[in-house]
RNA sequence: UGCCUCGUAGCCAAGUGGUAAGGCAUCAGACUUUGACUCUGACAUUCCGGUGGUUCGAACCCACCCGAGGCAG
């Protein structure tokens, strides 16, 4: 009999996922991760799980274990605390330092789910590895879920054609309200537990308390990027990120206003008011670069951030391994540390960080 | 010192006799496996610098006081 090794969350999607394996007639196990531990890692300020006798992590393993017996499966656990905090959080850190916007998410999917997990279900005798995400792995190509407004092939960008062999994403071919439904249908415990939203493995924080833990405020002025006037502080580059509307902290007599840009070096936050050209780009330099796929077109689509919209884009190719993608509609807020997925139809072909932004055939000065 | 203007919620700002627009900010939701963006809702319970007065009735009229600024000098 095949083996497959789930990734059980506690959530719905990968409750689902582990019924419809097993009702396709594989062998099937769960097995929890536990990537993170507030206490260990200092998570105090921003943390409203602090007060509760039991933080979401072990909530969540005791929905799993439930989950698993409704499903009459074993679940095993491991634990990457350490690993994830090394090749997951410090980057995190280190591109937050740089005025970046990192997404840890991609890298845990790279390092952790796809890597470490993927090691010890072999370990515990798999053939296959499953998750609840939503996308599509078909002979080792990826594609988007066929629920367009839950599509999570944009996390999967970072991993290597060879990290999706032998691995399954059963709930893909289904919409979120199929899934709820079939989780209904059987009674699991988790049919009407929320959405998980927040960085994987650590949920929702009040943002700018979650980063004091770790990194020391700098605060330094607000510039209006047209006028050069000084119009207000901010409480360090790292809490803000491009396209930022709320808690910028400034008010008057003033129209809406965007973070459009950092200055690392003079410690200035730059802002532009309304729907402002300052804004938007034409072009970004891309480092990083990851593909899937095995083609290399030099036109196909873009997104820029997750839950972003497609844009036309082409790519340039350039010796030192950087890639240059030019996008002529004008794309608003296209952040540096953010990854840049490409995608031909519904595949998902690779991705690149954003490094720097152009407009004009010039680099922004303010980012 | 004389004259003039102004003083409305955290910040701007309408309203000039009939019972407090709006914007920004903020807060709360929705949405969301990255910090957004977007959307929805709440936001001066008799109060418009203070104290008196006129009036059926004032933030709006009058007097004085306090405060901010400007012009004379």
């Amino acid at each position: 009999m095949t083996k497959v090794i789930v990734g059980i969350s506690g959530g719905v999607d990968s409750a689902v996922a582990a019924y419809l394996l097993k009702q396709q007639g594989y062998e099937v196990e769960g097995l929890f991760m536990r990537n993170w531990d507030s206490l260990i890692n200092n998570d105090i300020e921003g943390n409203p799980n602090l007060n509760k006798n039991i933080c979401p992590q072990e909530s969540d393993y005791n929905d799993a274990l439930e989950t698993c017996k409704i499903l009459d499966i074993p679940l095993h656990r491991v634990d990457f605390i350490k690993e994830y905090w090394d090749s997951v959080f410090t980057y995190f850190l280190e591109e937050l330092k740089k005025g970046r916007t990192p997404n840890p998410d991609l890298l845990c999917n790279k390092y952790i789910k796809f890597d470490l997990f993927k090691k010890e279900a072999i370990k515990l005798g798999a053939d296959y590895m499953a998750t609840g995400h939503y996308a599509r792995n078909i002979d080792n190509k990826l594609y988007r879920a066929i629920d367009r407004n839950k599509d999570q092939s944009y996390f999967l960008a970072k991993i290597s054609k060879e990290q999706l062999n032998h691995v399954l994403f059963p709930v893909g071919k289904l919409t979120k309200p199929e899934v709820r439904q079939i989780a209904e249908d059987i009674h699991l415990n988790v049919a009407k537990k929320k959405d998980s939203t927040g960085i994987c493995f650590i949920g929702e924080r009040n943002y700018q308390e979650f980063i004091k833990n770790y990194l020391k405020p700098n605060p330094g002025p607000i510039v209006n990027v047209a006028t050069k006037e000084v119009i207000g502080t901010h409480t360090g580059l790292m809490n803000y990120t491009i396209g930022q509307r709320r808690n910028v902290g400034i008010s008057g007599d003033l129209e809406r206003h965007y973070v459009c840009g950092k200055d690392v070096k003079n410690n200035i936050l730059y802002v532009a008011f309304g729907d402002s050209e300052y804004l938007y780009s034409d072009a970004c330099l891309l480092e990083d670069i990851n593909f899937i796929s095995d083609a290399r077109p030099t036109n196909c689509t873009a997104k820029f951030r997750y839950r972003g919209e497609d844009y036309p884009i082409s790519l340039e190719y350039l010796d030192n391994g950087e890639m240059m993608v030019r996008y002529p509609e004008k794309v608003k807020a296209v952040t540096p540390g953010q990854a840049c997925v490409f995608y031909r139809g519904e595949e998902c072909l690779g991705s690149g960080i954003i490094k720097e932004v152009y407009k004009n055939g010039e680099k922004l000065f303010y980012l």
